[in-house]
DNA sequence: AAATTTCCCGTTGACTCCCATGTTTTCCCA
DNA sequence: TGGGAAAACATGGGAGTCAACGGGAAATTT
């Protein structure tokens, strides 16, 4: 089950955001621990500095990545540089019952996003990027 | 089984538009989850901004370009392009019991369609087009 | 106690579902 | 082969459902 589609969500003041229904059904799949009633699980990675968007994985993707990474020889370039960017670079969050993701002060500063406007999320197989609709 | 032959169907002023019988049977044989009495899907892609028409898959044919684009390199510059092309730039839709399915603003903007007219289907083998007559 | 975050509501609009109707095509049998 | 019944198809409309979103109250943090 993959991420597909374009939205445009609304960002409130305090940071809220909808994720679009579709998606929070792949968040739902996608996270092993989940069951119904419970809330999705998402890992939402910054820290790659030159990309001008937020990558938002499902929890079995970023165990995945994790383990790619895990695999590296310890202490080689590499897996510092892939810790530093896709692991320290992430946060990770519930969606509410409502059916939203809080994006925070730096979340919304690292690519761009005004105190209220709209996000543009956009489908990528088993990530999905969060946008400012400028810049996509 | 592939599409082919020529249709002008009306799209009603909520956007919905018959799929032709025919188109349908090939949306049922080309959807490995589909059984008598469920709906086929569709996948819409509208994503190529040099195609004036929506080009629609079955679910096994947009699965094997899912395939295709997985197997690249995560992060390429070829990925990512496609990704936002066939991906992010695509819905998918459901074939109602009456065999419609909801052309949206954006797709019926996508190619022209005013509020009420008549969309244009064409096969193409494993795909098809959906056009405005005019453009044709 | 001030600020931030979470929870819970109500509202709005879009989309889905279901039903109704007319037309065309297919099928069967005289 | 002609006619008629039945099925399939194309299209319209109304009502119910759900996602998106904003606001205030409660809870938590600092």
């Amino acid at each position: 089950m993959y991420f597909h589609g374009e939205f445009t969500q609304r960002v409130d003041a305090k940071g809220r955001v909808s994720i679009p229904a579709d998606f929070r059904r792949v968040l739902e799949q996608g996270d092993p621990d989940w069951h119904e009633g419970l809330r999705p699980r998402v890992r939402i990675v910054w820290g790659d500095p030159r990309r001008r968007f937020l990558e938002c994985f499902t929890e079995a993707a970023i165990r995945g990545v994790e383990a790619q990474i895990a695999a590296l020889p310890r202490g080689s370039a590499r897996r510092r540089l892939l810790e530093q960017v896709m692991i320290a670079g992430s946060d990770s969050a519930e969606v509410d019952p409502d059916g939203r993701i809080v994006l925070n002060q730096r979340l919304r500063e690292r690519i761009g996003l005004p105190e209220t406007g709209d996000a543009l999320f956009a489908g990528a197989l088993d990530t999905f990027q969060i946008w400012l609709p400028e810049a996509y």
